[in-house]
DNA sequence: TCAAAAGTGTTGAGCGTACACCCATGC
DNA sequence: GCATGGGTGTACGCTCAACACTTTTGA
């Protein structure tokens, strides 16, 4: 199967772990194999790199393509290079994970001629290859990085409550967190603004609706600010 | 020059960075490049991943032959993916960044046919390819990791005074730490074991040596604790 | 009027920070 | 005996964690 140049070359992939929010489960985005090997099986979106498009463009082609996602928050991951990935060949796939504004997208997601479906991570099937690896190392990043960058609000509605912020992090973290704490945490960092609208449509009390101010978080960064929840 | 399967394929190499520490600087070592492209100038160590090996076996294997240098500490970096990384073709490269102790392994450093040297942080030359990218990203992420996870004991011998190892912290992250919180903190961790045994051979009262005990710290991982400087 | 979530302050404990002097050793 | 770095303790301020009740709204 392998091509030969003086040696021969491991082929390239991309694969991405999409991340939505859906009220309260947090969800992966997998594709259903029409092909083998694994045909049937659930994977990750992902596929070749061209010659004529960089690791990243590869990653967003295919989303584009696979999923119908567009202009996501995207960010690389990890490579994963073992031996024995796929049996056909020797592949090495450059792992990204996108985070998305699932009820904005939701209905995008079955354009393309494949199956694709969110699971919620406690109803995920096993998937193909070694994806499962490839999300546990996702998820895990996922974790770490929302305590330390404001990265959160790309699963959020540009305008959001508190409440659904705080939500955000106990689903994503699996914690609880003390409803005033949080909010003073977030209110004192100086990154929300709140606007002068609140929910609709809830049988109880309205909650303010807060924007997170991008420029003002990377004026802050320069000043040496650092973000944590 | 690149090579049909369906699709052209990009090639795959591995490219690392080498930290050591030497007394009071930080130095990366570099390779001189015998051939064209940038033919004369300096380079990370790194080349092309064989179909046989893993990518991160292939970085140790170009560590090995470039250098000299075995059984570092050796971590992924990030994979650079551009279009124009390289003149000749489409080349994606995954980058790796290690951590040697410098006295025990500078002996070694030049028995390949290729001109290898260490250079310290403020001398470096300008880089060929986008090396000096991939440099300033490994320094920063040197810079975050040392703080939250006990790599930093890999730059030194294994037996080392305190002073010695806040000289690091000092080098690394390039600011002054205090002296008596720098012990109360290292030691309050309980990752340190201190030996009977003192530095030899200096004009003043001998520190005493600990060692980091690497095993204890696994075990308070599992319990939740996390190292920080 | 009831249910459901919004919104709001205070206190105590532990932690990080700032800071200065005596000690041991080799020359 | 002097120069050099080794080694040690305390006090203050700040941040983090724990904790409960009133308000608003829609049904």
């Amino acid at each position: 199967m392998s091509v030969r140049y003086r040696h021969a070359r491991p082929a390239l992939t991309v694969d991405c772990v999409v991340f939505g929010l859906d009220q309260r489960d947090l969800k992966v985005l997998l594709i259903e194999r029409a092909l083998e090997p694994f045909a049937g099986q659930w994977a990750l979106p992902g596929g070749f790199v061209r010659i004529d498009e960089t690791v990243e463009q590869a990653a967003r082609r295919e989303l584009q393509e696979e999923t119908g996602l567009d202009k996501v928050y995207l960010e690389q991951l990890y490579t994963f290079g073992d031996l024995d990935r796929d049996p056909r060949e020797r592949v090495v796939s450059v792992a990204y994970y996108a985070l998305v504004r699932l009820a904005a997208n939701t209905a995008q997601a079955n354009t393309d001629a494949r199956k694709a479906e969110w699971f919620a991570l406690n109803r995920m099937p096993s998937l193909a290859f070694d994806h499962d690896r490839i999300f546990r190392v996702a998820y895990e990043r996922l974790q770490n990085k929302v305590c330390y960058q404001p990265i959160g609000f790309e699963l959020l509605p540009k305008k959001f409550t508190l409440s659904q912020l705080q939500q955000l992090y106990e689903i994503i973290l699996g914690q609880e967190l003390d409803k005033r704490n949080f909010r003073k945490k977030m209110l004192g960092m100086n990154v929300l603004v709140e606007t002068d609208e609140y929910e609709q449509g809830v049988a109880h009390r309205a909650a303010r609706l807060y924007r997170f101010h991008k420029t003002k978080y990377q004026e802050l960064l320069k000043r040496g600010f650092h973000f944590e929840v």
